[in-house]
DNA sequence: CCAGATAGAGAACGCAACCGTTCTTTCACG
DNA sequence: CGTGAAAGAACGGTTGCGTTCTCTATCTGG
């Protein structure tokens, strides 16, 4: 269950101190304490940090604390376990996946999916993505979140944009597979696996350019060759 | 000159437990002290198991040792460390990739990999594995093992295969691309991460022939996209 | 603008797990 | 048989658990 007091008051976490006209030397200890949403965001961005270091099953709610610079009683009073904590952090950290369908063209409706990915492998969450790929396997309540939040939807989305493709003309209708459609995503995860993040952009070019627009053109031939096997 | 030692109240989880009679050698016995060899074995596979059921980060030497029915001594005796134990699991259980090249064509090549991929993926090791992909970011010692071992000579050999490909004539010149090499295992490796163990075969089919064949095959045509991007 | 309420920071609590080591007892093997 | 090692308990030490305490900064209503 996500916090659902949410007061406005400072979305930059490490926000220097305008109000408080104290005249303080500018130590590197910063006093001021921090409240509801903007203590949230240190703690997500805790999260992800300590995500991204030390992984998901050696990572403790006092190591959160100190990343974040709290107590840890301000994490529990939030959050019954760590489970809960990292689906929120990444309801709160993923971005949706609501783009405009149909920019005209196959290529750059997939471009922007990949470009999305790319752009949230780069961010914070992509070290944490990183981590948690390996937990997909367990059954832990923020696999469900991973899962609606980015991997069905892309799934989705990905077909979708192939089945509008067909319909205009400029997808061959035989390659609305799933195993086409996953190609580009997986490719993408690959190389987050493999390198971690930042992704190369001509990475992507590679991708959508070497493999997905191949695959789909109408201009490129199917030639499936004949399955033989055991 | 030992005290009157308290009464070990502790009987820890040492509950009745049904071991299969996964036999490497001969002779099993069940509730014999195995040495050597057998005792090393039922090491590794305990790791393997807490890989899968608990992941890399929360494992202890605890855990593993109760798995494997034994005690922390006999581990500790062999291995300095968690790390250099799963290094050296995964050097006893991973196969090795040298398989026989060219056996004719490039499919059954590729193929060859594939399944040796997907087998690897049905064994213990596949779980394991899955939980480990997510520590590639950081760097263990196993890390190297698993790159010398699993991930850097099937990124040769398939780049290899291809090139024998293009040289027997049933691979376009230009699909000598890192990025299509990858897009079989990405799959593969994709579908353990969503879906785990174990791999359906007929996947394995339609990457070779939705995906991999038509990318590498002469007969179909290059079609590659301009590269206009923002 | 002050008073009271709210909640952050941080320390401390008892508890449990795991650490890596050491010890004794008991087996398996040469 | 003698020996080396497995099994396993126990050790002191460390860390994280989840809770609770105090203190005080900050927000809010009056």
């Amino acid at each position: 269950m996500p916090p659902a007091r949410s007061r406005p008051t400072n979305t930059l976490a490490t926000g220097t101190d305008k109000k408080s006209g104290k005249s303080t030397t500018p130590l590197t200890q910063r006093l001021c304490r921090r409240r509801g949403a903007t203590l949230e965001n240190a703690i997500y961005e805790a999260v992800l940090q300590q995500l991204s270091t030390v992984g998901f099953g050696a990572m403790t709610i006092e190591g959160i604390a100190a990343a974040a610079r709290t107590g840890k009683a301000a994490i529990y009073r939030r959050w019954p376990s760590k489970e809960e904590l990292v689906a929120d952090t990444l309801d709160n950290v993923l971005p949706s996946l609501d783009l405009p369908l149909d920019t005209g063209n196959v290529r750059s409706d997939i471009a922007q999916i990949f470009d999305l990915m790319a752009a949230t492998m780069e961010s914070p969450a992509g070290g944490a993505m990183q981590a948690l790929l390996g937990e997909l396997g367990h059954d832990h309540d923020f696999i469900k979140t991973l899962h609606a939040r980015v991997l069905a939807p892309r799934k989705a989305l990905m077909l979708e944009i192939l089945r509008r493709g067909v319909a205009r003309g400029d997808v061959r209708p035989d390659a609305v597979k799933p195993v086409i459609a996953e190609a580009g995503p997986a490719l993408l995860v690959h190389r987050l696996l493999m390198f971690g993040p930042p992704i190369d952009p001509s990475y992507v070019d590679d991708i959508l350019d070497d493999v997905v627009m191949p695959l789909i053109s109408p201009l490129s031939k199917p030639a499936r060759a004949s399955r033989a096997r055991s």
